[in-house]
DNA sequence: GCAATGATGTCCGAAAACGGCGAGTATTGG
DNA sequence: CCAATACTCGCCGTTTTCGGACATCATTGC
């Protein structure tokens, strides 16, 4: 497992990845830590790709990421991540809507919790997901960083 | 629901009537637009008898209408509208007038607010209330057009 | 297993805001 | 002194907003 840090205009993201691809996305002060920080060792090269498709993205240059992914859930959870992928560039849907798509319309808070446990923030766009009622409830990186992405989605749509 | 539109002497009048009757009268920019506009087809016919007694009252022949309606509201609403019938062509009731006719004193700021939401203006003579002190303080389809339907009448009553 | 927990959504009732007003006091300006 | 005007406050039905209760479902922690 090796890992990169580097500053974004959404302050310090910690990228980490294994043989097979990207494992996590973190944020500083991310609501929910990774476990086994404590092997993991620094090293850029593996983890380049990354770094310049979000960089690409922060500038307003990238609406998809194609990137090898390694990161494991239950099977709700990887449903309801890949599902994720589907919310176009720009765009939002609310948990509702989420929860119809991925097959069980009525698990609007299972779909919430999944949202929580996220492992690829931005790279999976769980931000593009807000409440019925157009207020954005909840993120793990903070609600602002959230706002920031929308507005930031918006503004290059 | 069908609708049709004509020109009059106070400008573009849109007419909507179903199987039971007269629905709406609508103005041009008028304050409240009527829901569910989208499903109304277009029918001259329709609306024929309604266009020809509005032509006679615009060519100061006619003092009373005599129409089939259908239009909803809340109770108080109805007893207020039904209540417009009586006030005679050519005269003016004050919203004061008009609460203690319909068995309300008091209610002088909601008959107001119930003629604005009056459905049928022209038809439902609205404009011949006005405030007490003669100023005409308010009308869905713009102060001058009230202005203009009271000055017809005293004209040729 | 089982109870508790969430980045929700819907429903319902209470409370507040909002009008096409009126009457009663100030406040001007002649 | 007399109007005409400006302001305040009570009134009442409707509309909008807000907050709490509850349903719902996958996870998590015990």
């Amino acid at each position: 497992m090796w890992f990169d840090e580097f500053k974004t205009p959404i302050g310090l993201l910690k990228i980490v990845a294994d043989a097979n691809g990207l494992c996590y996305v973190v944020f500083e002060n991310n609501k929910h830590e990774p476990p086994n920080q404590q092997d993991w060792k620094r090293d850029r090269s593996a983890t380049r790709q990354v770094r310049e498709q979000l960089n690409q993205y922060f500038a307003g240059e990238r609406k998809e990421f194609d990137l090898a992914t390694s990161f494991t859930g239950t099977d709700f959870q990887q449903r309801t991540w890949q599902m994720l992928a589907h919310i176009p560039y720009g765009q939002t849907w609310s948990y509702g809507e989420l929860a119809k798509r991925v097959g069980s319309p009525k698990a609007v808070r299972a779909v919430g919790a999944a949202n929580g446990r996220n492992p690829l923030p931005i790279i999976l766009p769980c931000h593009r997901v807000i409440g019925s009622n157009g207020k954005l409830t909840g993120f793990g990186g903070g609600l602002p960083v959230k706002q920031w992405l929308l507005e930031h989605e918006e503004k290059s749509v």
